[in-house]
Order: C-alpha cells, then structure tokens, then sequence
DNA sequence: GACATCTTTAACATAACTGTAACATTGACA
DNA sequence: TGTCAATGTTACAGTTATGTTAAAGATGTC
C-alpha cells in the first residue's frame, strides 16, 4: 500500500493528518523530530514524505539533505509544510530537492489533491503494450483481449487476472498470491471467490477451438499454460 | 535545444530557475532587468520567455508590450512571475499578451509543468492539424468538428477532450489522466464531471449515424474507439 | 447588468460486476 | 471402491460504476 511518511511535532496537525492520509487510503507513519525520522525512514522507505520546515531538533533542509543523498530515498517526492510568513523558507526548500509545498493552515482537500498529484507525476506506469500467450493477445493500451482473432469481452477482474497470469506465463501461482496482486492486501474476499473469477476468465476464452489456456494446479493454484 | 529565457532580478529566485529549468532539458538564458532584456531577446529568440511583473528599470507591461509587436518573437509565449497580493496586476497581464502566470513563491514542479504545457500548447497551435477517426474530423486549426461531413458543436471542454483522446485512438485513459490533461494538474474537480462531459460529446457526436466512438472500459476510463 | 453559454455538482436510474453459498464433480489415497 | 478434500459450476443478491438529468454556479458577451 502506498505509504505516507509525516516529519511534524504539532499534536493537532499531526492527527489530522493521520486522519485525512488514511481515510484516502494510504497508510500513514510519522515522526515527531528529524533524528527520528532520519533512522525510520530508512526501514520505511515510504512513498512520499511530508516534512515540517520548522521542527524541535534540526531543520528541515538537514532532512531533506539526507533523504536526497540516500540512495534509497533520494526519488522520494518531498512536500514541504511552512508556516505563514515563512515564504523565504521556500527557496531553500527547493533548492534542498522539495517538490511542492502547502502552507499552514491549509485544507485536508488541498493536501490531499497534492499528495495525488504528486504521487501521480513520480510513477508513471502506463506503459502501452501488447501480451501474448498462445492464441491469447492481451493489449494494456486499449485494454482489448483477443482470442484466436476475436475479441473476448471480460470483467475487469478478469482483465486484471489474465493480464497478471500473462506477466509469467507457465508460472504457478497460488490463491493468495493472485489476491494480493489483483486484489490488493489488506482485502477480506474468500479464496474460492477466485475460482468463479477462472471460471469466468475460461468461459470467456473458450472460443472456436479448444482454448484451455488456465492450468489448475491441485491444491496449489493456477497457473496460464496449455492442460497439459 | 528548447531555450528558455528569464527575466529576473531577485539572485536568489534566478539560481532556483536556473538550476530547475535545466534540470528539465531545456537551455537557460536571463537578464536581470527590462532593458538588456529586449536587447538580448532579439538575438536569442527563445521558445518561452518567464517575464518578472516587478523589475528594477521598467514595468513588465513594456517588456511584453515590446515582445508582441517583435515580428520574430510576437508568437513567444509569456509566464509572468507575480508576487502575492498583486493579483491586480494579472488583468493588465493578459491584456499585453501574458499566456501564463505564477505567485510567488511558486514550486519548481508547477513552474516546470506550466512551462511544458505552454510549450506543448504553443507548438500544437502552430501546427494546425486535422485529426480524423472513422467519420470524425477534428480541425485543430479553426477548431471546428465535423461527424459524418457535418459540423458538430461543441463546447470548450468536449472539443479538448476531443482533442485529447483523438491524439491517441484506442488508447484508455483514466479519468485522473484525462483531468489532467485536459483541465490540468492541481485542479480540484470530482472524477465524475468527465462523466457529463462525455455524456455531451456523445450526443454532439450521434449524427445521423450510430456513430458510438467513445468506448467505456469500466473501472479504467474512456477511449475513443468503435464500441464493438 | 441582463443574457446566453458553459461547468460543475448532486441526485437518481440503470447497467454491470462481484462475491458468496450451495451443490456437483473430480482426483488422490488407503 | 469409498472417503475426503479440492475444484467446477451455477444462480442470486448486494455492491459498485456509469448513464442521465436537472439545477445552481461560473463565465463571458453585448
């Protein structure tokens, strides 16, 4: 899950924070001063970082330095949280390597539009590209599946399920494999909801020919492969 | 290489520009105040000019006055850098011919962004272009659509989302890239407005013909592409 | 400043998908 | 061959995503 990593002292702040970051669904971790931080960060490598400019112990360019020069860090998308007045404090901030900034007192609505925007702008995993296994030809630009040259109409689920079968063709994969990654952690859904899901995904593939293209591997999960 | 021009007095603002700009790809040049500025402009005939409201000798207005009546440099989009509180001064801006504008402080991902997509803009417009999918025709030039030979009214926003998603037929976008793209990053504007704005396309688009060019992928977005 | 146009939101309707349970079938093993 | 566990199959009801409409708000024009 994509996590978000507060550096900020103020109890109350902190708290809305924590509530806001988690009700749009990232996980939340924070620190109350930098040297905290400094050692979390390193376990947590968080996915963005929102760090106070004014904090008990050092200051926030100390921070923001470390976290540019680690290497495990240094892509993390910064964004700054000032007090009013201290607009001087931007131009260092950017200098350090922040990528956005908010002022204090700002709404939850703005943080969180930025933090998504941000987020957005660092991965950009839309890469076009056309799988294929077999007589199966799986198009993630258009999200179009074909089989043996006509197109098969699927859910999105089974779209997400063929599409990661086809990332490892002939690779077997179990049931909570297939959950975390087409599902997500942290989701409460029966093993055998997956079944219906194969179920489906075969029935939309079964065109003209015989088109067994989703080996059941007992007791150990599926996996896509000719049956045998 | 693409050239990138300021006109800046602040030291401090100038080394942030500087270092960002190049840090983008894009070649950096600058005076610090109106009068070498004009005279270097004219020489340099950069892609963008980031023109300061406030400088030493003389206002922006005559700055830009002078760019827009330069037969070489009057296309040159404009970014004018304004200091909060002098939003007064932004009427007057546009009315000179400013394309753009950024407060300061600003953060360099903005002014990146809004750098690319003036450039975007400007080199789209100067190529006036027809794009056309099945019995759609899109005229970027004199921005007029036409469904099977006749003219289809749109408003601003259908035609860029038009537009948008004729660039790359077939291709799904996801609401969040087409927010982005068509109205902009930063923009607090709810997922489902894109729904009534493709609501009106289609209906703009239904000539005579079943002419059902946009396609729903559900739980990703829209492209344009037959329905099948 | 009245008017027309365009945008956005909200509310409701509809369609599509999802997950579960219940039952059927298969395969492994003693 | 009987038994058990794992998987296949089906149908249904709940959930979610999208379509559609209307109305308020914003913007621009004369």
């Amino acid at each position: 899950m994509t996590t978000i990593f507060s550096i900020e002292d103020e109890e109350a702040l902190v708290s809305l924070l924590e509530y806001n970051i988690k009700a749009s669904g990232f996980k939340f971790e924070h620190s109350t001063n930098g040297y905290d931080a400094m050692m979390k960060l390193q376990k947590s490598n968080p996915d963005l970082i929102l760090l106070d400019w004014m904090l008990p112990d050092i200051a926030g360019t100390e921070v923001c330095k470390f976290v540019r020069s680690n290497k495990d860090l240094k892509n993390t998308p910064i964004i700054m949280l000032t007090a009013k007045g201290e607009e001087q404090d931007l131009l260092s901030g950017f200098e350090m390597g922040c990528d956005d900034y908010i002022t204090k007192p700002f709404s939850p609505a703005e943080l969180i539009a930025r933090i998504k925007a941000l987020l957005r702008r660092s991965s950009d995993d839309s890469k076009e590209m056309i799988l294929s296994y077999g007589n199966i030809k799986l198009d993630t630009g258009s999200h179009r599946v074909y089989c043996c040259d006509e197109e098969a109409k699927l859910g999105p689920r089974e779209y997400r399920i063929l599409e990661f079968l086809m990332k490892n063709p002939g690779r077997v994969y179990s049931r909570q494999q297939i959950l975390d990654n087409v599902w997500g952690t942290n989701v409460y859904v029966t093993d055998r909801t997956i079944d219906v899901h194969i179920r489906r995904l075969r029935k939309a593939l079964s065109n003209t020919e015989e088109c067994k293209v989703i080996r059941t591997i007992r007791s150990s999960g599926y996996s896509l492969d000719t049956n045998s």
